[in-house]
This record gives structure tokens, C-alpha cells and sequence, in this order.
DNA sequence: ATGTTCATTGTGAACGTTCACTGAAAACTA
DNA sequence: TAGTTTTCAGTGAACGTTCACAATGAACAT
């Protein structure tokens, strides 16, 4: 902590000849002020450069405007756009963001940065682990009565959440691709304890069951590159028969586009190809890569809006967005040739 | 705020039957406590799940155990790797960690970040705002005498810091493709804001230099993709002869790819293409991508271990270090047909 | 014995805010 | 006019910690 001592509300106080308690509700915005008590309390703040001292007002408010939030792979295209989305959503309602990085899966990890968010007594939880094996109903015994909201995964009753809807994607891929003709797709799964993965195959899976078929053959990867690529080597390996490939994500996507090209496979002449994210390389793959795009930056927003309500108005029931994912074709999927 | 009222150091003092000093002084590790008292605090603390609270301790004490960290481009590779990094590193250290995301290359924004960490009362402040136009003296005026470490560019006497050495990196580059008997090259410089890519820009052009060669034309980017392929077409449009082509970064690249690809010519027959960052994907281009890595977790690790030098020891001078990235040589480079 | 040190514990005050009251003046109401 | 409400401002006490200092007793040297 710096010597250079700050100002403090009693130094605004005495200079603008009024109590600390005035210069509290000018800032708080407290109505009953007069005008230009406010006024010259205002000008003397910004004639110090002063701001209020956020730990005395934490320590001594039963209200902290910070948000705490749990964040989650932010090497992941996903997560870190969700986590930008979200700071600057909190920022614009007025809140401080305080982060707590969960490392790995164990559920002990993701209770020890609730816990660590819980003791900056934060106003609210936002919560970021796409994880399955947490239940909402875990989330809630954990956070006790602070208001939480999930973003990028579905909540029960107990939290409010906001997240895409992940079988929608994978009905319209799956979709795109039976309308394109084929009907052996091979899948490249994303890490079974996520949701979204989770989403995303068995949605594809309903879709295929349908229309009377099942995928062709399926194997997982990690969401990396390098790992669709071995997924694809190793469906190649088995033999596997497939007109169309979907990944559970555009950069293992990337990652089987090499492995199918390495094997003469080309794409989409004889593989179509399809990914998830749209991230910004994928329209630059060569094919151009055929992708579901997702409303990152919607999910912050609506997110951060349930918080404000639900902080506003604790008694009020959960709500829960849905955002649709959109298809985005490009070059990568094409009819299926024989 | 939450009606569950955590416990306080009261609850646990009565338990066990000491008073609240000996549990602070548990808790701060202090010595000259007794080893069974120690024990029996611990044990109670424990049963009662008690977690100091942190506004309490930051406005009590006279060192608040929290970094601050200016944030800025999250969605690029390198600013979300090294966030990344120095908050596992900050964790390791026993550092809480807040963000202010510096959203605009304005000279308020940076400012206006700053403040708001200084308000946290944090015991250091690191600094990620790879932009030119800051000089490390406005960064001291703006932080008073609070730490000061700068993560990704190079800091003057006032700041430590941990940086790429991005000099040596361009130098790699250029003494590759001259190596490979390129002498016409051509460039897609990052945007002129970013130290970084001045300095790899500016590394380029000497070691050219000192060779009696130049860059045969030079187009500036923003670090997408999109920008990459529109920077590339640009050169080509403008009939630049060049056997080789430096990108600012990986992504850059891979646009550019797309746009030799559209034109006809080939990587790395026709033209030799070279990156920045190794970015995942690069492995995974077509052809896979020649570029140079960074070790990003070594910064981080470095700059928190600075900051830690520095609360320790304020009279101390500033550290810098140099990280020396590597060439990593795929297949999008080759020897000079022509 | 007697002072001197050292390990161990406790006490009171601070840190800078907000909260719950209280009071005075001004503005309505009857 | 008197009573009532409303606006505005101030006072004292929290919030849960750490800090500076004081106090106790044991160990040690003299």
C-alpha cells in the first residue's frame, strides 16, 4: 500500500463545509440533497481527484456492487468471449468484476473459488464452469443465498441463466448436412464433461435418430486442434465410412481438416466438413469452414441483466434465456457426391 | 449481500478460547505463537469453515495481499495467455487478482483503469497495455509510488518488467528466409499501436538492413485474419514481388494463406509465409505455419515474481527481463525457387 | 535473589465507509 | 394559526480486521 494517503471522505467533507454523511449521499446519489449542496459537494470531489475507498464501503455497506464471477479454460474461444462480454456488461451497470479462475474439473476447485468469491462479500455470482457434474442445486447450496446467474449453461430454479442453445445447433447441422443429402456422418466430440459438448452430440443424435439413422462412427477430443486431428486419424483408421464430419468445435474442425487432406480425403468433394464456435480463422480455413455462430456477447448482457433484477428483487423466480445459434455456410459442406 | 452471516474472528476467538489477536496472528503466520494454541485455532477455524474477510483486512491493514492488472485485447492470443498466466502465478504467490479491462487505446482509458485498481488499495499493479504512446514515466505519475510491473513491453527505470524480446524474434525471422535464400520480402505488420509489432517490424527492416536489402512492400494489419487476407491481397494487387512474406502474427497469416491461395500461388513453393505467437492452430495450416513461439507463461511467472521483489523491497531498482522467443520451423517456409 | 530478555497473549484504537437515528427548518394541510 | 409532513443535514455506532502497545510469565544471566 502506497504512502501517497488518498483523500478521504472527511477531507470533501470539511473542504465543502459539510458533513462526511452529505458527501455519502451525494455520492450514493441519495435524493434529499439540496442542489447545490450537491453541487459543491461534486466540485470539491473533482477538484481532489477523490473517490470513495471501495473496501470501507464493502466492509461497511450491506450492498458491495461487485460481482464476482467464476471463469473457466479463458484459453477456450468460448469462455473468454463470455468472460469479456460479462466485464463489460458489469462495468456499464455499474459493478466491479472480481474473478475467480476455476483450474480443474474436480468439484472441490470449483467450490474453493465460490468460496474465495464469497469472502469479498460480493452482491452477486456469476457463474462460468460449462462442466457437467455441478447441478444447479450443488451451485445453490454453495452460494447460500447470494444471487447467481449461469452464463453458457442451463440453471434450475435456483439460479437465473442465460446460454445458447446448444441443441438448436446441432439440429441445424444436423440438418444442413441430411439436406445436403448425407446420411453417414462421423462425429468429433468435445470433452465429456462439458454441457455444451454434451448438447451438441446428443442433440445430433436425436436429429440422426429421426430420420431412422445413427452417426457413422464418433470419437472425442479435448477441444484442441492437435486432438482433432488424432480423432480424425483414428476414425480414418477404423475405416470409418463417412460422407460429413462434424466437430464439436472449429478448431478441432481445423485439426481433421489436416488429417483428412494428409489422407486424400478431400474437402468438401468428399467429406463435408462442419465446425462450432466461428471463430474468427474459421471463414480463412481452406475450405472456408461451415460453422454455428454464438452470441457471445448476448449471453454477458442478458446474463448481467438478470443479475441487476435479481439483486433488485431477491424474492423473484429464476428466468432463463435461450439464444439461438445461427448456421454459417461456407465452403466446407457441399452434396454429398455419390 | 447474503444474510448468512459468515463468522468473524470473534466467533472463532471465543471457541477457542484465545482472544481475536491470536487468531489474526494465526492467520498471518506470524511466530510467537504457541504451537498447541496454534493448533487449536486452526482446528476451530476449520470445523467453523471461517474465511477472513478480505474488505476487513484490506481496510485494516497496511498491505491489502491484491494485485491489480490492466487487461487489454482479451480476445488476442498473446494479452489472454499471459492474463492467464500471471493469475496462476499470483495465485501460487497467495495474491488475490483484480482486472480493469483497458477497452480503447486512449490515453483516459488506461487512466481510468489504474484508478480504479488504486481504489482496491492493492499492494502492486501489473501492467498489460502493449501499446505504444505510454511511456513508463506517465505510468509512474499515474500509479504514485504503488509497485509497478509491466508485462509484455519493455519498462524504464520506474517499473520492472517481463517482456518478449520481440527484437530478437524478427531477427530470427529474417535470418531464416535469408537463410533460405530469400531476398525479396515482403511484410503484414501488426498495427502501429502495439509495441510489439514495432519492434518486430523495426527488427526486420535492420537486419534487412545490414544485409543491403529492404522489404519489398509493406501492408499493416490489425491482428485478424480478415485484415491478414485484405493486407496480402493489397500487396498482390500492387504487383509486389516478393518470394516471402512476414505476418505480424499467426492469424494475420493464416488470412494471407487464404489470399496467395486465391491467387495462385503457392505456400511455400511459390512463397514462403511466416507467423507469430505459435498459436495452436498454427501446427494445423495448410501447409502448417513456420512461426515463432513465445513463452507466455514465463512472463507471467517473471512479472509476479518481480511484483513480489518489489512489495518486499520498495527501495530496490527495477528488473527487466528479456524472454528470447524461438523460430518453430514447419513447412510454410522453403528454400527460394526463383 | 534480582534484574534482563524473550516468548506469548491481550487491550484499545484505528482504517473509511454506511446505517439507524435524531433534529431543525421548510413546506404543506386543515 | 397550529399541526403535520417532507426535506435536508448531522451524530454515534457499527462493519471485521490489523496495528501499536502493554502485560504476563518463564528462562536466563548476573
Amino acid at each position: 500500500m502506497s504512502d501517497n494517503r488518498r483523500f478521504t471522505m472527511h477531507d470533501v467533507a470539511n473542504r465543502a463545509g459539510v458533513s462526511y454523511q452529505t458527501v455519502s449521499r451525494v455520492i450514493n446519489h441519495h435524493p434529499h440533497v439540496a442542489q447545490d449542496t450537491r453541487e459543491r459537494v461534486l466540485h470539491v470531489i473533482a477538484e481532489l481527484g477523490y473517490r470513495p475507498n471501495r473496501a470501507a464501503q464493502l466492509l461497511a455497506g450491506n450492498h458491495s456492487r461487485v460481482l464476482g464471477m467464476t471463469t473457466f479454460a479463458l484459453n477456450q474461444y468460448g469462455p473468454a468471449q463470455m468472460v469479456i462480454s460479462v466485464e463489460q456488461a458489469a462495468r456499464e451497470a455499474g459493478y466491479d468484476l472480481i474473478f475467480a479462475n476455476v483450474t480443474d474439473t474436480a468439484l472441490e476447485s470449483v467450490q474453493a473459488a465460490i468460496h474465495h468469491l464469497l469472502h469479498w462479500e460480493v452482491d452477486g455470482l456469476v457463474f462460468l464452469a460449462p462442466l457437467t457434474g455441478m447441478t444447479p442445486e450443488d451451485l445453490r447450496m454453495l452460494c447460500g443465498d447470494v444471487p447467481l446467474v449461469q452464463i453458457g449453461a442451463s440453471g434450475g430454479d435456483g439460479a437465473s441463466s442465460a446460454a445458447v442453445d446448444q441443441a438448436h445447433g446441432g439440429r441445424l447441422i444436423a440438418q444442413h448436412l441430411m439436406g445436403l443429402g448425407h446420411t453417414r456422418l462421423a462425429e468429433i466430440r468435445g470433452p465429456a464433461a462439458w454441457v455444451d459438448a454434451q448438447a451438441r452430440h446428443q442433440s445430433l443424435l436425436d436429429v440422426l435418430a429421426e430420420a431412422g439413422l445413427e452417426p457413422t462412427a464418433s470419437e472425442a477430443g479435448d477441444w484442441t486442434p492437435r486432438s482433432g486431428y488424432e480423432a480424425a486419424r483414428a476414425l480414418l483408421a477404423k475405416g470409418a465410412a463417412f460422407t460429413a464430419l462434424v466437430a464439436g468445435n472449429d478448431q478441432m474442425a481445423l485439426g481433421a481438416l489436416r488429417a483428412l487432406n494428409e489422407a486424400g480425403r478431400r474437402v468438401p468433394q468428399d467429406v463435408s466438413l462442419v465446425g462450432f464456435d466461428d471463430i474468427p480463422e474459421a471463414a480463412y480455413f481452406d475450405p472456408p469452414l461451415t460453422t454455428i455462430r454464438q452470441d457471445f456477447e448476448q449471453l454477458g448482457r442478458q446474463g448481467v441483466a438478470y443479475m441487476i433484477e435479481r439483486i433488485a428483487n431477491p424474492g423473484a423466480a429464476a428466468q432463463h434465456s435461450r439464444v439461438l445459434p445461427r448456421l454459417i455456410e461456407r465452403t466446407s459442406s457441399a452434396d454429398v457426391t455419390r
